[in-house]
DNA sequence: CTACAGTAGTTGTAGCAACAACCAATCGAG
DNA sequence: CTCGATTGGTTGTTGCTACAACTACTGTAG
């Protein structure tokens, strides 16, 4: 019988904010994107994977972990996007068990149309209530929550144009 | 036409890193209540809810509010609750319209058990990795962007024992 | 060269959430 | 008092995700 550690009074307090945020701020970004773009949040940040990848173009597994989903749920949603034209599969060659996603020219201007109006409300919700302390706080904070949830950097690495 | 904005460098990097606890955190929280008690964070965090309001009892609209679900949802997981005993539904007296949705005591010893390794989770995922000035930095700023998912403050009033 | 373990991906099914349509009770204006 | 609008809640349908089973290919050990 170990004796239940609780939160302190602040450790609450903010705890309590924090899963507020993690309620709220993927409704606000889905239902952004979904108004202006038809997309879902994860279309979205699939579509944007791709777009950055060399040759707009990502193996299953290697696009499934950049997206933190299973192999299962991102051959779902790849063959909702070959529907729409927005993907393409391809065999690869050199493992033949493999299967390369594709970014279409479609796929690529959707994205390009998306990404404006997804980032505005980053800003307007995250980023411009925010000084510039604020952001280095929270990044050192998510920072050190991350080396928990994801040890080995699965979902970081900079890049430059998108999400 | 007008520009559209982009991130600073920085507030990429912190974005990223907050997409990133945003998307993994529930799935973590998920599991282990999934495991321990055979529980939703949802189920959880709704009987948690009842669990502190008065007569542990609650209407079904404003309880609706405090999880941040619609009607229609809470509707279909009470109904599920109360198929396990752990909540039960009584016609208001004042408005006939109205529902009141009761934990049982059932539903109390579920929440009880549940408690405390949910929150060990909570501590070993979120709180222990920080020192007391991030908490307090991650208060600070987790409550700013709240001022804009949530600014009539739904989500958030203090009290002691749950989550 | 075959047998077996591991890797890559797809597909079927079950359960939950979003949306919309719906019913019932109440409120408010004339 | 009664007709329309609003509020409170439930139910049916649809779509997406998790899980499990399955196919197909690769690599390695005997």
């Amino acid at each position: 019988m170990t004796e239940p550690r609780w939160l302190t009074p602040e450790q609450l307090c903010a705890w309590k904010k924090l899963i507020a945020v993690v309620e709220l701020l993927p409704g606000t970004l889905e239902s952004q994107l979904q108004r202006d773009s038809g997309l879902s949040h994860f279309e979205y940040f699939t579509l944007a994977m791709l777009s950055e990848a060399p040759d707009r173009t990502l193996r299953m597994t290697s696009l499934a972990a950049q997206t933190n989903a299973t192999l299962a749920r991102l051959s779902h949603v790849v063959t909702r996007l070959e529907k729409r034209g927005l993907v393409r599969r391809e065999a690869c060659a050199e493992d033949r068990r493999a299967t390369n996603a594709i970014l279409t020219p479609a796929g690529w201007t959707t994205v390009e149309a998306a990404a404006p109006g997804h980032v505005g409300t980053v800003l307007a919700t995250v980023i411009d209530p925010l000084t510039a302390t604020d952001v280095a706080d929270l990044d050192r904070v998510m920072g050190r929550i991350l080396e928990v949830l994801d040890p080995s950097h699965v979902m970081v690495g900079a890049s430059s144009t998108d999400d």
